[in-house]
DNA sequence: CGCCAGGTGCGAA
DNA sequence: TTCGCACCTGGC
């Protein structure tokens, strides 16, 4: 299938910046990407998107969503260098940009494995449990295996998830993928909430701190308001502003870009990783 | 070997 | 409330 974009769209960067863990770069540069339901192939040449699919039920609409391509990023883009010039070149960096729509468990669960943890081991561990209680999908020849449902994973033991190599996260997501199952827990219920009582909300489970929790709200809830303020913006914070701590952070980066800051964060990361190394 | 990876829970001050 | 430290695992 074909997709026509209405707007700039940098797949390589969206993909690759680390919203999502589980994804191949294919030796003609497209990506082979495992989504809730499908398994596709995506590449895109000029203002279009070639999409192969292991699943074609919606795929234009279930596209869109989850590369959140609805959103019009070149009018954000314009308000936010009204606010702030000197964001010209951290924009100008990272356009086309999107900030993913993920499905609430795997956010969840992924972004538990991310404490202390690399990208690397992160897709090998979403791989291991995906493959011990994933549906199996065959795609172009190759063997992929959805993220499980609650209802499978519910199955498995921190035995599993230790030896799917979750490390010390194991009890910790082991216990709130039972409390999910049994109603203690609920990830729906947090859309009706405020994003500060969302976060705090996440916050109770071990394993969520304000990181884990940021980033499960921005890259799943579309709270653009909230954001993850990590080690790589730290460093930028400090080295461009002279800014330390995490509130300093928080209400310097909400004062300035409010709304959008979740995006201008992400943003930041992109320039910060990629140009700056 | 030691250190670190898009942090967090825990106990001690 | 803040501070320091340990923590599975794999790569360097």
């Amino acid at each position: 299938m074909i997709i026509k974009l209405n707007n700039y769209f940098d797949i390589d960067k969206t993909i690759t910046c680390g919203q999502i863990f589980r994804y191949d770069i294919e030796e003609d540069n497209s990506y082979t990407v495992i989504l809730p339901d499908r398994v596709i192939n995506i590449k895109k040449v000029n203002d279009e998107l070639i999409v192969n699919s292991s699943n074609n039920n919606n795929l234009e609409e279930v596209i869109k969503e989850y590369f959140d391509l609805n959103r019009d990023y070149d009018s954000i883009n314009k308000e936010l260098l009204k606010r702030d010039k000197s964001l010209k070149k951290i924009i100008d960096s990272s356009n086309g940009l999107k900030v993913m729509n993920e499905p609430k468990l795997e956010a969840l669960i992924s972004y538990m494995l991310s404490t202390n943890n690399s990208v690397p081991n992160i897709k090998k561990a979403l791989d291991n449990i995906s493959k011990m209680f994933g549906k199996k999908v065959i795609f172009n020849n190759k063997e992929y295996y959805l993220f499980p449902e609650l209802e499978s994973l519910v199955k498995a033991t921190p035995k599993d998830f230790r030896d799917a190599k979750f490390g010390f996260r194991d009890e910790y997501t082991c216990d709130i993928v039972h409390k999910i199952y049994n109603k203690e827990f609920d990830l729906d219920l947090i859309d009706n909430l405020s994003s500060k009582d969302a976060l705090d909300y996440l916050m109770t489970q071990k394993g969520i701190g304000i990181k884990v929790a940021s980033c499960i709200l921005l890259f799943s809830y579309k709270r653009q308001d909230v954001f993850p303020v990590d080690t790589w913006v730290k460093k930028f914070m400090k080295d461009e502003y002279n800014i330390e701590g995490i509130d300093k952070i928080n209400n310097f980066i909400y004062d300035k870009y409010g709304e959008y800051s979740g995006l201008v964060i992400q943003y930041i990361f992109n320039y910060n990783r990629n140009i700056r190394g």
